[in-house]
DNA sequence: TTGTAGGCGTTATCAT
DNA sequence: ATGATAACGCCTACAA
């Protein structure tokens, strides 16, 4: 069990027989150091697999160029696209993520926010959970002066800096088009928490329907976890309702899906008896039978902009304090689960 | 702006006139250090908003405490179980986990490794990408005895350490349903590649319709890339077969369900025409009509496990150059998708 | 039970 | 163009 010696600079500097400072600057490709040693030095460097220490490094220049990273779920489509598009802007850029998953439980996102912290991470991407309320718990962060961006997931009304969709708009957008093909009792589905996805995707449903005069009795918002789980219970719930709804706009793909599936086999025909809208366009929308209508937006895109704003804080390149949200586009995607009187296309 | 001096143990001992060893020995808990100074140290610690430095911690320990993980994809159940398994274990060990996908390119596996060893993790887990046929990347890391454990999926026939399920043993078992339903032309699609995964399945699949005497033409063996995005192609490959097979084993579920969607909207009757069998038992599995049977495996135990395992290898608590496999448990989930002549249970 | 001193590998500030 | 030196914050023999 020999211990294989890790090359430091020292080293090269000594079996080069100059100063270990040239060989850091060497190294770092200063400017005015010869280009003869630049080359001797890489050369050896690369010979003897030297490696930069970046945790002396690091306490030498007090950055990490670590970005903590923090969702609620790992599990979809969308989730796993923003942290592909986090992952190459900050890999351009030398930095590496420190990735945690809060499973949608506020004690776990307060424990990462804490291991973020005493990690140092430069700053912060975070998307909250399902049970967070308020961000007291990032205040350590604030107080440092350490940026946190907050993106899809954040809490209503608050003024952190946020790269989120129109939620309102979408949710407006989605109820619209269920309004357009005929629905006339359209029930909500949605998370009873105060996060500005499902308060704001509430805020355009409920505007939508006092636009075209739908009334909204209160049982006609259901609220859940959201989870494909709990469907099979919203699913019961829809069919005690009398007089039963003709639309179901859902505030995400898993849940929507889970409730056609069991409001399938109770014997509802979808969409002429109700028609379906979900939110993700998560790959289930695509494998669920009628396929589901729901809203799309990039989560590639959502990475890159997210990261890239970030790093962009961090270098001091941009004027955050200024914009303090940025609105990534969405769009209605429609499919047969909401086309009333329409064959499917086949 | 201004700058929120950090504590540093100097800080705290300056304040309360004792050497900073004793204040670094306090926190660290160490048993001779009188209960009194401990009790007064930690307090205004934590008053001061005390965090310690981990790098220089590192620096001087030569020990990172952090794991590197290597994934193809973030974006599944399996994945982001075996992920919450493994922060789980963890947190509760000290460690924090570098997170990575390399979106099934090797390219990407191998920049991540690059960046996992500079990074100085204390050792790495991995579950290699689809393109990935050796394991030559890894070869930084062994040669500086940093462990690397293998989940899930691994190069065929290399005798690393390893966590896995008995891939032939489940496609053997896949197969033998498809057989005892009455199934003779059996296809399988698998991913053309050299990991185990793919490789054991097929031998099993293959092992399975030897014992029961039925042939294996060419044709009836797909490789495809196993997204979902390639199932309409393979329809139309099943399609254009004759005879048309009656069950067809897919390496997973995504694939699976693109395929029987497809299949279906072309008029093929499931289970009736086709019975079908993916693997992985992921959210599609439960979504698509008719439900689809699958291979089960726990996904969080296995993460819990993976994590374990490495982290007692980095205590020396294990001797783990004697085992260099653990296999776990893997079910068959039967579901509507493979059951010829019977009705759905509704 | 506590204090002293040295060093982990870098980088930045001097000087030469 | 290069060298010497100090400092980043922490840990740990060794002393006391």
């Amino acid at each position: 069990m020999n211990i294989p010696k890790e090359a430091t600079i020292t080293d090269i500097a000594n079996t080069l027989g100059i100063s270990y400072s040239t060989v850091s600057r060497a190294l770092a490709n200063h400017p005015r150091i010869s280009p003869g040693t630049k080359k001797k030095v890489n050369d050896l460097a690369g010979s003897l697999g030297y490696r930069p220490n970046n945790h002396a490094r690091n306490l030498r220049n007090k950055t990490t160029h670590t970005i903590g990273v923090i969702v609620p779920k790992l599990n979809s489509l969308f989730m796993s696209s923003v942290i592909a598009g986090m992952e190459q802007v900050a890999q351009e850029h030398g930095y590496s993520l420190l990735i945690s998953q809060s499973s949608e439980k506020f004690d776990l996102e307060e424990q990462s926010v804490k291991t973020m912290y005493n990690s140092r991470v430069d700053g912060l991407l975070v998307s909250v959970s399902y049970q967070t309320t308020d961000l007291k718990h990032f205040d350590l962060l604030f107080k440092k002066n350490i940026p946190v961006i907050f993106f899809d997931r954040c809490v209503a009304n608050d003024d952190n800096f946020r790269i989120v969709i129109d939620n309102k708009k979408a949710g407006y957008d989605a109820t619209t088009h269920l309004i357009k093909q005929g629905c006339k009792r359209i029930v909500h589905v949605t998370a009873n928490s105060k996060l500005n996805v499902y308060h704001d995707r509430m805020a355009g449903f409920k505007t939508a329907l006092q636009e075209y005069g739908l009334s909204l009795p209160d049982e006609q918002v259901i609220f859940t976890d959201l989870s494909f789980e709990s469907a099979g219970k919203i699913a019961q719930q829809i069919l005690a309702m009398n007089p039963r709804p003709d639309g179901v706009f859902v505030a995400n793909d898993n849940c929507a899906a889970g409730c056609m599936v069991a409001l399938q086999e109770a014997g509802i025909m979808i969409p002429d008896d109700i028609a379906f809208i979900g939110f993700n366009n998560d790959l289930v929308s695509k494998v669920v039978s009628p396929k589901l209508s729901t809203v799309n937006y990039p989560g590639y895109e959502m990475g890159i902009i997210t990261a890239k704003n970030l790093i962009n804080q961090l270098r001091g390149t941009e004027m955050l304090k200024i914009a303090n949200s940025i609105i990534i586009r969405s769009d209605l995607v429609l499919r047969e689960s909401s086309k009333k009187d329409h064959v499917p296309a086949t």
